[in-house]
DNA sequence: ATAAAGCATGAACAATTATTCATATATTCA
DNA sequence: TGAATATATGAATAATTGTTCATGCTTTAT
């Protein structure tokens, strides 16, 4: 007895079920993909890779990394939200000044991953 | 003799000015940074991180995967062309079928990284 | 109190990008 | 040779997103 599917998206036929079927079961839930790719958008954006760079090297408040990197203080505000919000940055007040730091001691061996790739 | 800079962009004032030249003088070159957040933003996409996690339990061809992520075959092949141009995945003809794998051993490091620093 | 400085944020705009659709190429098979 | 299958790709569309601009909040200093 054949096998009749119909397949939804897919404009082509499964060739190789066995492998397929294999791998399936061995995905991870779809969420922590998506999780994932989420995390790794954010350090996909030069400004927040320069930004994280910068914070591991140093403390610093957002008028400094708004001129380190040559932008408004507008638009680092923004990215800092961003970094927040995934957990990569911290930040603390001091009077009117507002310090933000590493949050995440992984940040570094990302980015040398990262970086090994590039150079080869 | 105090110091009177115009600053570009920024439209607040250096406040540790000290702090920012010697992070200034530690940050990577513009384009390091650059091809950094490239990288990064090629694993940013749950489609490619479906790819790329299900390349690595096997090699597979463009039907396969586009069965099992429930995709079109145009778009899985679309980003089978950004993750090979990146040097991520690799391929090899056999026939009329083009099987992919992964190229790069850190592919599973970086998915590993990631990992960690979603479950804290 | 009022001004000024540091920072945050909503809305608008511009740019990027993932997917779809149509079609082209290459290989196998009858 | 012609049909069918596997894959690639250009163009168009839709959605996402980074920056700017204007403005609001908070704290300090006068």
């Amino acid at each position: 007895m054949f096998k009749m599917q119909t397949i939804d998206r897919c404009d082509c036929n499964v060739i190789h079920e066995d492998i397929v079927d294999k791998v399936k079961g061995k995905m991870p839930p779809e969420e922590s993909l998506y999780d994932l790719a989420e995390l790794f958008k954010v350090f996909g954006d030069s400004t927040r890779s320069k930004i994280l760079w910068a914070l591991d090297e140093a403390e610093m408040c957002v008028c400094d990394l708004a001129y380190l990197l040559n932008m408004t203080q507008s638009a680092v505000s923004h990215q800092l939200r961003v970094l927040k919000q995934t957990k990569l940055v911290k930040n603390r007040k001091e009077g009117k000044i507002v310090f933000y730091s590493l949050e995440d001691e992984h940040v570094r061996q990302i980015f040398e991953l990262g970086l090994k790739h590039i150079n080869e």
